[in-house]
RNA sequence: GCCCAGAUGGCGAAAUGGCAGACGCGGAAGCCUCAAAAGCUUCUACUCGAGAGGGUGUGUGGGUUCGAGUCCCACUCUGGGCACCA
């Protein structure tokens, strides 16, 4: 393609000025107004593909324009450099992962700067930097110290294929991992934790404060998971003073409890169990540990495979509203992980009793009276019947009158439950933040004193994946003294979950050269919170809720005192890049390189039709099409330089109505442009600014010619509306008009002028039964009776008049619609 | 099963309840050229019609309205999330 400029050396050029001179790097005390614009932290899988690209091409038009706009944008980038990927490689090839993984570093940070994406590259961070492993261990003490990091032996999910214990965040639906897809198992491990629970309520209230899009706000609040119900106690039916404690969020069917269930892990379980019943007790125990979660998590399906999933006690205990016995059964559909791991049962209204009640032959009785024909359970709303002192009540008031009564007569508490539970943040390998940590004999769990971190992993490490951590086969760095009684120790060998790294890296960005403590809130302060973050929608639940929880427990432990709770003000979710109906990704193999397109249509090219190929939140399908697109996006650049060189243009001196005209269009678009880009419709931005174009290009080239000074200011427009989108070639073409001048992108955002906005006269739409047909041109104020009136007198409209019109309904300067 | 998005030309898409298809891709014709590429100009929803012109059109079926791609109800399909959470 023959093109009208070096794409190249241009490109070439610009970043590396905007490199050397710092164009984008911000202080801490910038006087100017603060914007905070951030990209997702990247893991470093080596050159950017085209997620990245649109990625990154929306966070720098971002912080051009903010900056144009008169901001100080801190824009900056880094690695979320630790991870199993660069392990797995090393392993692979022998090496160590830091090579691996800073030799992707290296090529992830020439393919952004390729883009022409522009960075404050001074405060770059990388997981791996000792410095942040000694801030992350620090956290990690003060969280402890708080309480909020603690060790306990719990049932974990095992990741076979990663050889690694996983957090709930990262089972899938359907019980596999997230990362290799393997079918995760459940262990009994002792592990650590953070205490993510703590915060569950304000995760759940804090979402409605966000501008985030709607569904992530939504998936966060489902995996948060809030019910309200009561906790109460069912006695036993022998008289014996143990109690079966439940958990119910509906208390209100409570006389409907036709028998109870434990969890095959319940404590009570054994007690609870008569001997006749024992063998088959043992049996669904012994089935329930060896079950999968997938097939334990399967929905119910009535039939043998559901009688085999529940077996009965032998134990009796007694409901409290009605006082009679009801079985107590065990089986694999009650989670010992939620509520008391037991409960009531109530078959009429609740699908998974029924279900069970039917298999095991267990009455049912309906507490809410089911609308006419309606047959199985019924959860909705209706009046209370065969319910004692509750029946005639709705659901709602005789959950409250029911609620009371438990808390009077059963020991009973209100209680919420949250589907969330701890973050499980050990990981047995070996890429990543070791936990500071040693065993002592004597002083049991001993945090490593602040002075001596960071723990840093030795490179002389085995990392063979066997079930343990690799750092638990280095003798030199397992053995120590206990750091309090200096008695012979151990030091842990498991590392941290690699979210927690990506759950504070954008605090240490804003102040990266502290020292003495992770980031300094004073000089944190001015830039917290991001004022947008933009990332993919895979990130959703994970990294968000993680990130948030980190900016409350950090403001709590106090390293941040004074700083927002919330991280995130507004978030952007980019769509995915898909080809042949699945996610473009390095693990499916079906990668388009950016690299291919750099040298010929160039990094703006590109960047341009990720901005124009549809809306930013949607997922784009990657087809033969998007190469014509892209050359597209490349030819309408190449316009773009031949109009502002002036090629064909006829010139002369002493502006006409015309040229008065196009420089309203200039404003018009500059209004347009700014709109679209303030609310993220960069597809439309992009539409209005070739329309812009196309009006300058007939306009300057028609018979008549352009007036010079017209000329000018109005591509000049054009430049700079252009310049956050394609920031190179506009750049150029704007240097070359006045070299040694401001540079494109140091110049202000222009402003549109109300007054040149605004038209003088506008089309009006004329319709006779809703059919358009005529048009006039009317002011814009013209009044409703003028409207009409017009409209009445038009030929085009007589025409189909035959004696008075029904109606006219006129809305001017819009339509008038004549109905006959 | 539940929840949330979405469905508009050959394609990507645009449209405060008011001219559907802006902008672009692709295609057609023409100009330029010895020729091609590039560039430029015009046309390009479907359909009937030689033409002027007419009709039909935003997943399907209803409804509200002078007027619906847009609002309401029901449904189909696609994508995503959740799915024994008591």
């Amino acid at each position: 393609m023959a093109r009208p400029f070096n794409v190249t050396e241009i490109e070439q050029k610009w970043q590396a000025r905007w490199l050397d001179e710092g164009t984008y790097e911000v202080d801490n005390d910038d006087p100017r107004e603060r914007y905070y614009a951030l990209c997702m932290y990247p893991y470093p899988s080596g050159t950017a593909h085209q997620g990245h690209v649109r990625n990154y091409t929306f966070g720098d038009l971002v912080t051009r324009y903010q900056t144009m706009r008169g901001r100080a944008v801190l824009s900056p980038f880094g690695f979320d450099s630790f991870g199993l990927p660069a392990e797995n490689a090393a392993i692979k090839a022998k090496s160590h992962p830091r090579l691996f993984t800073e030799r992707r570093m290296e090529e992830l940070r020439s393919s952004v700067r390729r883009l022409g994406a522009v960075y404050d590259w001074r405060r770059e961070v990388y997981s791996h930097q000792p410095e942040y492993i000694r801030w992350a261990q620090t956290i990690f003490l003060k969280f402890y110290e708080a309480g909020l990091a603690y060790r306990a032996e719990a049932p974990v999910n095992w990741c076979p294929g990663c050889q690694t214990v996983l957090a709930n965040e990262q089972v899938l639906g359907d019980g596999t991992c997230e990362r290799s897809g393997d079918v995760v198992a459940r262990r009994n491990l002792e592990q650590w934790f953070f205490k993510i629970t703590d915060y569950a309520e304000e995760l759940l209230y804090e979402v409605d404060s966000l501008q985030w899009p709607e569904r992530v706000k939504t998936m966060q609040r489902n995996w948060i998971g809030r019910s309200e119900g009561v906790e109460f106690d069912l006695a036993f039916a022998d008289g014996s003073d143990r109690a079966l404690r439940v958990f119910t969020t509906r208390p209100d069917t409570g006389f409907g409890v036709t028998y109870a269930v434990v969890a095959p892990e319940h404590p009570l379980l054994e007690e609870l169990t008569t001997p006749e019943q024992a063998p088959a007790v043992r049996d669904l125990v012994e089935r329930a540990s060896r079950t999968s979660d997938i097939e334990r998590s399967s929905t119910l399906e009535a039939g043998a495979a559901l009688e085999k999933r529940g077996a009965f006690t032998g134990s009796y205990v007694l409901n409290p509203f009605s006082g009679q016995p009801v079985p107590v059964y065990v089986a694999d559909y009650v989670l010992s992980t939620y509520g008391t791991g037991a409960i009531m049962a109530v078959p009429a209204e609740d699908e998974r009793d029924w279900a069970f009640a039917e298999v095991h032959g267990l009455p049912i009785v309906r507490t809410v009276a089911a609308p006419e024909g309606h047959e199985g359970p019924f959860a909705g709303d209706g009046v209370h019947v065969n319910s004692g002192f509750l029946d005639g009540l709705e659901v709602a008031p005789a959950k409250e009158r029911a609620a009371q009564f438990l808390v009077e007569r059963a020991r009973g508490e209100r209680t919420i439950n949250y589907r969330l539970r701890d973050w499980l943040v050990s990981r047995q390998r070996f890429w990543g933040c070791p936990i500071p940590v040693v065993y002592c004999p004597n002083d049991g769990i001993v945090a490593v004193p602040y002075d001596q971190l960071p723990v840093l992993a030795p490179d002389d490490v085995v990392l063979d994946p066997s079930g343990q951590s690799p750092l638990a086969t280095h003798e030199g760095f397992r053995r120590v003294p206990c750091p309090t009684c200096g008695a012979d120790s151990v030091r842990e060998a498991d590392t941290m979950d690699t979210f927690t790294d990506s759950s504070w890296y954008f605090l240490r960005y804003a102040d990266p050269f502290s020292e003495g403590r992770p980031f300094d809130p004073e000089q944190v302060r001015a830039w917290m919170p991001v004022d947008q973050y933009i990332g993919g929608i895979e990130h959703a639940i994970l990294h968000l809720l993680y990130a948030r929880f980190y900016m409350k427990a950090l403001v709590d432990v106090g390293l941040a005192p004074g700083l927002p709770r919330e991280p995130f003000t507004r978030l952007f979710t980019q769509g995915m890049i898909r080809m042949d109906g699945t996610k473009m990704s390095k693990s499916k193999g079906n990668l388009i390189a950016p690299e291919k397109y750099y040298d010929t249509v160039g990094a703006d090219g590109l960047r341009l039709f990720h901005l124009f190929v549809g809306p930013p939140a949607d997922d784009v399908d990657w087809t033969e099409k998007s190469e014509e697109l892209i050359e597209g996006c490349a030819r309408y650049l190449d316009r773009v330089w031949r109009l502002c060189e002036g090629e064909d243009v006829t010139f002369r001196e002493g502006a006409t109505a015309a040229d008065e005209e196009v420089w309203r269009e200039a404003h018009r678009t500059i209004a347009r442009v700014t709109e679209d880009l303030d609310a993220w419709s960069f597809n439309t931005a992009v539409a209005a600014v070739m329309e812009y174009t196309n009006t300058l290009s007939r306009w300057a080239r028609s018979a008549e010619g352009a007036d010079a000074a017209t000329f000018r200011r109005a591509t000049d427009v054009l430049l700079q509306l252009l310049a956050p989108m394609a920031p190179h070639v506009t750049a150029e073409i704007w240097e070359q008009r006045r070299p040694g001048e401001t540079p494109l992108h140091a110049t202000d955002w222009p402003q549109a002028d109300p007054a040149l906005v605004a038209r003088d006269t506008v089309v009006m739409v004329l319709q006779v039964n809703g059919k358009v047909r005529a048009r006039v041109e009317v002011a814009p104020d013209l009044s409703v009776t003028a409207a009409q009136e017009l409209a009445l007198a038009h030929p085009e409209v007589a025409k189909y008049l035959t004696g008075v019109p029904s109606r006219v309904v006129a809305v001017p300067p819009r339509l008038v619609n004549v109905i006959v």
